[in-house]
DNA sequence: ATCCATAGCGCC
DNA sequence: AGGGCGCTATGGAT
């Protein structure tokens, strides 16, 4: 089942009959594992104790090259919706077996590499376009082997303390379908101070029938727009959303749902988000409030360190950018003070906004305002954002700086632009193509951007999953007494765009701090070389996740 | 009963 | 006003 090819280890899907030897017997030392899929095989790897060093995920590959050939993008088997039904079955596993064999595998890898290959005779653009390719291809399959051992490993979770916190602020669990004690209450204030009788609050539209009787004149119940009412029933609304909410996503339900074992093991969806951002399928990982962070909690005698990157957007634009001075600006901890004390902005605040309506789009309010001061201090940087704007606008493809390529604006868009370029279009489809134009633009804008520092997160988390398996770390002593835990080494188990928590044996934590930073600096330099920007972290050893930052 | 769009809000 | 998501509940459509 297995073929070696010097470097190249191809492993089928999966293959035999029930009770057939399997063919990993244990990982092949420095092998890359070339496979159509590491979420249908790698979970199944780890259950069976075998960690693998690295791979090439074919699939998430497959859809990055898209992107950069026809050819390639038109063999449409390869695409996620090809390979993993929402919910696969015992039949999409046949068919998968059928539709890819170990052929096919090889073939596309080959296909692959050709896209990526250096050979002779090409340029020097065409050299570092290549290269930067294939940067990519490894981070992202790193990133699949990563989110693949979070899961297995999971996020410490404590549900005694979750329990505590939800009750602190709902009252105890209740029974199936009844509203918690403190939930109740709220609800009876929040009535009686309308006194307009009694109604569903989670019925938006019944909520807002029960206002206008009660004399509030609003168009929505967001909480923004009942922020600036003033009225004895808007305080014991807005406390009411926020618990109902806590209830309905994070309570009782998303508990037994999501914690088994004493661990939070989310579906992460590597690559799911069109930027290279990840996604969750599930579980709302990306989501987690700040509110129940304290029940992530440490196992006895380890903690977590919590990393994340400070204002890592506005870094990797001045890195992207070779914007030297706003490199400058980024060399202490804050860049945002960084801008202020250059002369640029006034405030820290101003900084902020400023900062990001660069990287968003704004067009009004301080962080539009301020764009013309933003873009005389750093033309280089606000460049890249500007033309990215400018290139979406006219409905051209943008990329990151290792080549991730934004899709092409939809049919319907061209449609109207070509219709309101046409010269006799109505006064009204010309404004729409316009705000169209514009919408698209701010997308491409915050792709270039958000999309390559999704790269640098990628590559921080590959290079500390390798520096995790130093000698120092890895416990070398066999195998325990019979039924306890092979000491664990510390391990990667959560992760949100520019933020990692490792579980770590609180005897190595501050080591493990220092792999993170070093990783962070090591992330820098792969991607952009000496570009002068310093890639700076909070890190936290906290026994729960509440306690950091 | 099931699908889909929308409102609203959590995170970066 | 602005970028990217996922999730829940509601309510209309099928």
């Amino acid at each position: 089942m297995a073929y070696e090819d010097g470097e190249l280890v191809v492993a089928e899907l999966d293959g035999g009959a029930a009770g057939d030897p399997q063919p990993w017997q244990g990982a092949v030392p420095g092998a890359r594992y070339i496979w159509a899929d590491t979420t249908r095989i790698y979970p199944r790897l780890l259950a069976e104790g075998v960690r693998i060093e690295r791979c090439q995920d074919l699939r998430l590959c497959h859809a990055i090259l898209a992107g950069h050939d026809a050819e390639l993008a038109a063999d449409d088997r390869w695409r996620r919706q090809g390979i993993v039904a929402a919910e696969p079955t015992l039949l999409d596993d046949q068919l998968l077996e059928d539709q890819f064999g170990l052929d096919d595998v090889v073939a596309e890898y080959r296909r692959q590499q050709a896209l990526v290959a250096v050979e002779p005779g090409l340029d020097d653009h065409e050299r570092i376009r290549r290269a930067k390719l294939r940067l990519l291809l490894s981070a992202e399959s790193a990133g699949a082997l990563i989110a693949a051992e979070m899961a297995h490993h999971g996020l410490p979770w404590d549900v005694t303390v979750h329990d505590q916190l939800l009750t602190e602020a709902l009252g105890p669990r209740p029974r199936y379908g009844e509203r918690p004690a403190k939930l109740q209450a709220v609800i009876d204030r929040m009535i009686t101070a309308l006194g307009v009788g009694s109604f569903n609050p989670d019925s938006a539209v019944n909520l807002i029938d029960a206002l206008h009787r009660a004399g509030i004149e609003v168009t929505s119940t967001r909480k923004w727009e009942l922020e600036k009412i003033d009225h004895p029933a808007i305080e014991p609304l807005l406390e009411y959303k926020k618990l109902s909410r806590l209830l309905s996503a994070n309570g009782w339900s998303w508990m037994d749902t999501w914690i088994t074992d004493g661990r939070f093991r989310p579906d992460y969806v590597v690559g799911g988000v069109v930027t290279g951002r990840w996604a969750t399928d599930g579980g709302g990982a990306l989501q987690l409030p700040k509110q129940i962070r304290s029940a992530a909690r440490a196992d006895p005698g380890w903690k977590l360190v919590v990393a994340d990157a400070s204002q890592l957007e506005p870094r990797v634009l001045a890195a992207m950018a070779r914007d030297d001075r706003m490199a400058t600006a980024a060399r202490g901890h804050d860049l945002y003070q960084g801008l202020v004390d250059a002369g640029v902005v006034d405030t820290r605040a101003h900084a902020k906004g400023a900062m990001l309506g660069a990287l968003y789009g704004a067009t009004t309010g301080y962080g539009g305002s301020l764009m013309p001061e933003l873009i005389k201090a750093y033309p280089q940087a606000t460049a890249v954002v500007e033309e990215a704007a400018r290139a979406g606008e006219r409905g051209e493809i943008v990329s990151t700086f290792l080549g991730r390529r934004s899709p092409r604006p939809p049919e319907s868009w061209r449609e109207l632009q070509r219709l309101a370029a046409g010269g006799d279009a109505p006064a009204e489809e010309v404004r729409k193509a316009r705000q169209q134009a514009r919408d698209w633009g701010r997308f491409t804008r915050n792709f270039v951007v958000q999309g390559t520092a999704a790269e640098w997160a990628l590559c921080w988390m590959a290079g500390l999953r390798q520096l995790l398996q130093g000698p120092e770390l890895v416990d070398p002593t066999p195998e325990p007494v019979e039924g306890l835990r092979r000491a664990q080494p510390p391990h990667l188990v959560y992760f949100l765009h520019d933020e990692v928590i490792v579980h770590s044996p609180a005897a190595c934590a501050d080591r493990v701090a220092e792999l993170i930073r070093e990783a962070a600096n090591q992330a820098g330099r792969l991607l952009f070389g000496d570009s002068g920007v310093e890639f700076a972290l909070e890190v936290a050893i906290v026994d729960n996740y509440g306690q950091a930052k």
